[in-house]
DNA sequence: GACCAGGCACATC
DNA sequence: GATGTGCATGGT
């Protein structure tokens, strides 16, 4: 890792400086988090929202009343946020494990480990390493760093990682450098989507963009 | 019409 | 272990 490393907390500032704060997670409940971070893999928040709203018009946005649909009844209520039938089938292997485990209630998880939550969450199909990190951070407001394909994009555009980098190494990279801070870490991560939207997009030259500083000034 | 969006599991080599 | 593919709507 290399480029950013020494003022990862002066890039953070920058960012902050510049965008302000970014209020994530949206979402009225800790359960509608969670709910939200399986709708959005790989897809527009915008049409998450519109699932969500469906959700919660048919006042459905709790375990029970998930737990009481049936896949394919589910599968319509988030058609807009897309892949509605593989997004149905892992929201409900996610809500059997939350009421098999805890009737439901996410209270019991408030006092599990951060790798005993990664440990429980990757074991339910459908959920990967940023689904799983999301949940534990954005919903139940543990300091576990969230590293999606903005994280990747941003960092390597810019020499700040290997290309080859996975997951986990990115991740580490990230914690190592920060205090372990729940609000800097949900701050952080929600700032680096809005450089990635506004600065990086996957086939566009990167312009204006605040880790250009960062990155170039510590090579020289 | 092409491209993109806050991934993941699975098949195949 | 790496690489390719299906999943799908909605905005630009």
């Amino acid at each position: 890792m290399r480029g950013i490393d020494n003022n990862l907390t002066e890039f953070y500032e920058a960012l902050l400086a510049r965008y302000g704060h970014q209020h994530w997670w949206p979402g009225e409940t800790d359960f509608e988090v969670m709910v939200g971070a399986i709708l959005t893999q790989n897809t527009n928040w915008k049409n998450v929202e519109k699932a969500i709203a469906n959700l919660k018009t048919a006042d459905l946005l709790t375990p029970p009343a998930l737990d009481a649909l049936t896949e394919k009844q589910l599968a319509e209520y988030i058609r807009p946020a897309g892949y509605f039938n593989i997004k149905s089938r892992r929201l409900k292997n996610l809500i059997r494990w939350l009421m098999e485990e805890f009737e439901g209630s996410l209270d019991p998880l408030r006092d599990y480990s951060i790798p005993r939550l990664r440990e429980e969450l990757l074991a339910i199909n459908g959920i990967g390493r940023e689904t799983a990190d999301s949940i534990i951070l954005y919903a139940l407001h543990k300091p576990t760093f969230v590293v999606d394909t903005y994280t990747y994009r941003v960092l390597a555009r810019h020499g700040c990682i290997d290309a080859e980098s996975d997951y986990e190494q990115i991740k580490e990279f990230f914690e190592s450098h920060l205090s372990e801070d729940v609000e800097l870490f949900n701050e952080f991560h929600a700032l680096i989507v809005q450089v990635g939207k506004n600065h990086c997009r996957p086939r566009a030259q990167c312009a204006n963009c605040p880790l250009e500083t960062f990155a170039h000034t510590i090579e020289e």
